[in-house]
DNA sequence: GTAATAATTTGATATAGGTCAAATTATTTC
DNA sequence: GAAATAATTTGACCTATATCAAATTATTAC
């Protein structure tokens, strides 16, 4: 069975939330599409409104934003995620987040405009939404407070844990602009023990 | 007209996301109410499960933690907004955060139960709940990545701009541990132009 | 599979901000 | 309104991490 052909693994994250009826499915089915990317290919860039959100099946997706010409890492998606560049897609308007993919990717999205169209005939999706996000603010506080009053070891030791089914995949000078750290720093902390 | 009396402006704040019905309206005031807290009066205490979340007229609420017996603040909340211990709230169970009053506060809170009960019957409160929840997140991004890479001077500059309405009412240490500094750094940046 | 390019590591400094301690100023409390 | 307590400031010193630079290793493209 090829994820090219079903939606079955979006829908059974969906029920992780809700109860599905069979007309909610099949809403679903018919405006969720898979979709996949190449290694270091460009998925989202911050010169357009975001309009899709996209659900990671395989393979991991980073939002960055450029700051004095770098990049720096905003987060990182993972499979069972949802990615999007979360103000311009719910405002409709621009922002600085582009989105790329670390590796092959495999993905469904949805436009906003059929989120929308569901969010007003289902509320469900609504309930789906407020509940998904909330654990999405858990993350959020955790992560504020492991970047006050940490050492560089300390976060780096965080981002083990908050990411320990991907870590070991993000290159280095990823991971260091996402902790706020220097290459260098970064390099040295896992060169010890 | 006394706030005391009158659930005039937290309806107010509701239309600002959704259209409110009259039956939802009064069910609104029936179950909110209204409360208010001395100066540096305990709001919540961490040992507890949060089944109330506060909505503030006139004040400062303060959420923090403790770490190594030190009160680490986690974030001021001002009019107009909501403020509770998130995952305990929503989670209903114990998590790490109290909540003070850094100053005399007039509030209203609605009690846990009675927010189920709306979510339950009134699909429009979760609406409410994804839209408010949308601006929060913005919030969080930004402060995420005023945390990365910025002197404890841009820190404080950009503290300044989002408390810009109440940043001068809450105490130097209080920012400080926000901020994840020293209270002396801070002083000196204060002093200093 | 080799050349070109990119990522990571290592080394030698420099510095922002931490720590500890004491002095000063502001705020409570009776 | 004086005494007690708490908050803030100031000073001296120290350390973690940034910066700059160059060497090494890994990855990509032809």
């Amino acid at each position: 069975m090829n994820i090219i052909d079903t939606t079955e693994n979006i829908l059974a994250h969906f029920e992780k939330f809700i109860k599905l009826s069979e007309k909610l499915k099949s809403e679903l089915s018919q405006r969720i599409k898979p979709i996949e990317f190449k290694k270091g290919e460009l998925v989202f860039d911050a010169k357009h409104i975001c309009t899709k959100s996209y659900f990671i099946i395989k393979g991991i997706l980073r939002t960055y934003f450029i700051k004095n010409g770098k990049e720096i890492s905003e987060y990182f998606c993972g499979a069972d995620e949802w990615v999007n560049s979360p103000k311009s897609f719910m405002q409709r308007e621009k922002d600085i987040y582009y989105i790329d993919a670390i590796e092959y990717t495999e993905a469904y999205f949805i436009h906003v405009n059929d989120l929308v169209y569901l969010f007003d005939n289902f509320p469900e999706m609504e309930r789906y939404a407020r509940l998904s996000m909330g654990t999405v603010f858990g993350h959020f506080m955790e992560r504020i407070n492991s970047m006050r009053f940490t050492s560089a070891k300390e976060k780096y030791v965080h981002f083990q844990k908050t990411y320990s089914t991907i870590y070991h995949r993000i290159p280095l000078g990823m991971v260091a602009s996402y902790l706020g750290i220097t290459q260098e720093t970064l390099s040295r902390i896992r060169a010890e023990k």
